[in-house]
DNA sequence: CAGCTCATGTTAGCGGCCCTAACATGGTGA
DNA sequence: TCACCATGTTAGGGCCGCTAACATGAGCTG
């Protein structure tokens, strides 16, 4: 019941009827424009249409905006990353290439969302939401891992655990360094798509994995 | 000449004397126990003892003094690296498990160095100083690939460049990710510095490098 | 040593931000 | 119908970045 307020999306009362909303997507527009620092909560409000106090109706503090636009970070990333994994389908060796360029994909194109998640300085334990939603995102990693392990001889697999860390770390390490669009950081010779899947295959054939047969 | 000014240290006139030493190492402190966000040009001013419109004569803005930081920090960097190196003394193996061990500590040691270089959000051309000091760091790395890769038959050797990325991105990315003392992020099942050294290993011998014997 | 000059300090102040307190509005359920 | 309270408002304190105008004194010049 009660459809009476469902996709209107212009404020024109006293109250606002959406300003959580409106105030994430105000803080994704400006963080993904002037970086997690530049982000301001009277900016948003000011984007809302709303009054600079109001915005203290829905969160805390800037903190807490910034955290929850972290962990809906999390969960669309958590969502990017199953979905490019789609459970090892058709092989794990494509599957694993798609769930890398999803990763990177992701910092690329939602380079908010990645900032508020890793460069904003939120502690992971801002909310159990946020610590959840992280996790979560982090257990698909962990899953491909313990897949790509499954493949090898009982004797010789690695903790998936470490395994997983380590995919993340690489991944994390170029999507920081070297995934952004915009200059300030060094040219490449290749593109950051292309390092980590190179990185990521040498580390796979250090553990002992076949090269892919999807290149 | 003119040793007229050398260690005195304690501010005495209306002229501090060495107030921009002071505004960099007040910056570390208030970095390395706030954040880079937290860092406050008015409160470095206060922490050296002047006027909050006095570091004015020796920066430009609060961002010079933040690039000015980073550059600092990437050339201990760059020693902290050199000096772990070592020119791959006594062997390659034990040279390069020093360096990966340097890049954690100081990530972990210096953490205020290590935020003003890699999550200030300072852009990496703020200065050419900035951008050469990074350079020279970065050419550690790239060096000590060189000799690793110098070590395989010249048929499978992989770009010295890209090779310096991978190891760059593994250690940023498990610095980054779980080299902090602080709370806030994952707890691990070993620490950041074994994580690193068993990812490189593996991605190592991915390259066909033979297993260290410097365990 | 006298005096000039300019690097380096000072105070005053504008505008913006975070956040709180006190008040206003109007949607909702009894 | 109407009282309640979630959600909006204005006002304001304190801090910050930064600029303008002024003050000090260190060091050169003669």
């Amino acid at each position: 019941m009660s459809w009476k307020r469902n996709e209107p999306e212009q404020p024109r009362g006293y109250h606002h009827g959406n300003l959580k909303e409106a105030l994430v997507r105000a803080a994704l527009g400006l963080i993904g424009e002037k970086g997690p620092n530049g982000f301001t909560f009277a900016e948003a409000a000011r984007m809302a249409g709303v009054s600079p106090a109001a915005p203290y109706r829905h969160y805390r503090d800037r903190d807490e905006l910034l955290a929850d636009v972290a962990a809906r970070g999390f969960a669309a990333f958590e969502d990017a990353l199953a979905k490019a994994w789609d459970e090892g389908r058709p092989d794990v060796e494509t599957a694993f290439h798609r769930l890398g360029r999803a990763y990177l994909a992701f910092a690329h194109d939602q380079p908010a969302f990645y900032s508020a998640m890793f460069e904003a300085g939120v502690p992971l334990d801002a909310s159990p939401e946020l610590r959840n939603a992280a996790e979560r995102a982090f257990q698909q990693l962990r899953q491909a891992a313990e897949t790509l392990i499954s493949a090898l001889p009982p004797g010789k697999r690695p903790p998936a655990l470490m395994m997983a860390l380590h995919i993340w770390a690489m991944s994390h390490g170029v999507a920081a360094l070297f995934g952004r669009a915009d200059g300030g950081r060094r040219p490449l010779p290749m593109s950051a798509s292309d390092l980590l899947e190179a990185g990521m295959l040498i580390y796979l054939k250090g553990l002992g994995l076949p090269p892919d047969k999807a290149g």
